[in-house]
DNA sequence: CTTCTTTTGGACTTGCCGGTCCATTTTGCC
DNA sequence: GGCAAAATGGACCGGCAAGTCCAAAAGAAG
């Protein structure tokens, strides 16, 4: 399936896409490939041609689709926190991105449903993990030299705190349709930085 | 479906914990009745005749089942976080659950599996979410009195981050193997509120 | 012992859904 | 225009798993 012509690109990206706001509708679990084929006006025979691996490497791909869409929404806040305003400018970027999208959640369903079980799916998850923590920690380390963050703080630990924070403030989002925890993981975790600065000053008597 | 012998209150026990372990083990896309019916010794009808809804009935009772168990394992601790050294003991039960469950997770796999779509899965882990919530949101405000604690921090949302980032890092473990997540989150939740205390003493030049 | 209820066994039905296959059309290319 | 490769349509298959049903065994209760 080297080959693949404009028309080919357009109706995999047509497949990928559409698979990919069902399963957000309506989760892994209840996503059938004639769901799918419904949706995006395509035939049996084009899902297996596009998809030689069936519905496993559909849901790959999209997997891969929606990993990407993830930080790409959380840009360029999540690309350029050299700034306490720019960290809450991302803070409520994030919380803003999952108000919108209510309930559905495009990534953690896929993670945990697909994610558990196929190495490859695994292999996805990690490497957005690893960018996402990468990318936070790349600020982390921003503010320590600019002096806003105490550089006793290891900004990998800091990074995988945060991120965990997320996840399970989006995970109790789906659950209980509330932002609540999403928004105190955050403001925690931001905040927890930004008092380890005032920390750095306070023992001199300095202000700020 | 009134009346249950004693004879038909284990066997529906058996069921429920038999489904349990299945589920924990293969996820729930892959458990069929049949898995269940293998593995304790009944027969459809049985299931059937314990669980008239079917399928989603039993679910229902396994996430109860695995909702209680949650909270339990962290006993004692978490009902009494009275001390730092109890904060410390809790966090440690907590990591070690995961480490012996290994990649398995009980409750993330059906919460977001079944909590989604229906209402009632939905009461069951909001109900738990509760609970938890409010041991932990009792241990700050104990805390708070024995004036280990900035009284400004707000314990129902302390208690908000501190369990979102348990819930996340129970699922970057789920995906990644790994327990970093679930310890830093841990350990920055419960530093954040340690260093509060710090910060009360601090302005008047007291070392502790 | 009888009778009614609960519990159990397991064959059978039914529908769905992933996957296969081949025929046909469209497209790219010279 | 003509040829090969890619794209598409959709009928069909096979298996699996949820759920139904009836009939029989095991217990309670008097």
């Amino acid at each position: 399936m080297g080959a693949l012509t404009t028309k080919g690109a357009a109706t995999r990206q047509r497949i990928v896409e559409g698979a990919a706001e069902t399963i957000r509708e309506r989760g892994v679990m209840d996503t059938t490939l004639d769901d799918v084929r419904a949706r995006t006006r395509t035939s049996k025979s084009q899902l297996f041609h596009y998809f030689p691996g069936g519905k496993e490497e559909l849901l790959l791909a999209v997997a891969r689709f929606e990993a990407d869409r993830v930080l790409a929404d959380q840009q360029p806040y999540l690309g350029e926190l050299t700034s306490w305003a720019a960290w809450w400018a991302w803070r409520d970027r994030v919380v803003e991105r999952y108000r919108e999208q209510g309930r559905q959640c495009p990534l953690n369903v896929v993670m945990s449903q697909v994610g558990h079980s196929t190495p490859g799916a695994q292999a996805v998850v990690n490497e957005l993990t690893l960018r996402w923590e990468a990318e936070i920690a790349t600020g982390v380390r921003h503010m320590q030299a600019a002096g806003e963050i105490d550089p006793g703080i290891d900004p990998g630990r800091a990074a995988a705190a945060l991120l965990a924070g997320i996840q399970g403030g989006v995970l109790l989002h789906l659950s209980t349709g509330r932002l609540t925890h999403l928004e105190a993981a955050l403001d925690m975790g931001i905040g927890h930085l930004r008092d380890s600065a005032a920390r750095l000053s306070r023992p001199y008597g300095a202000g700020a």
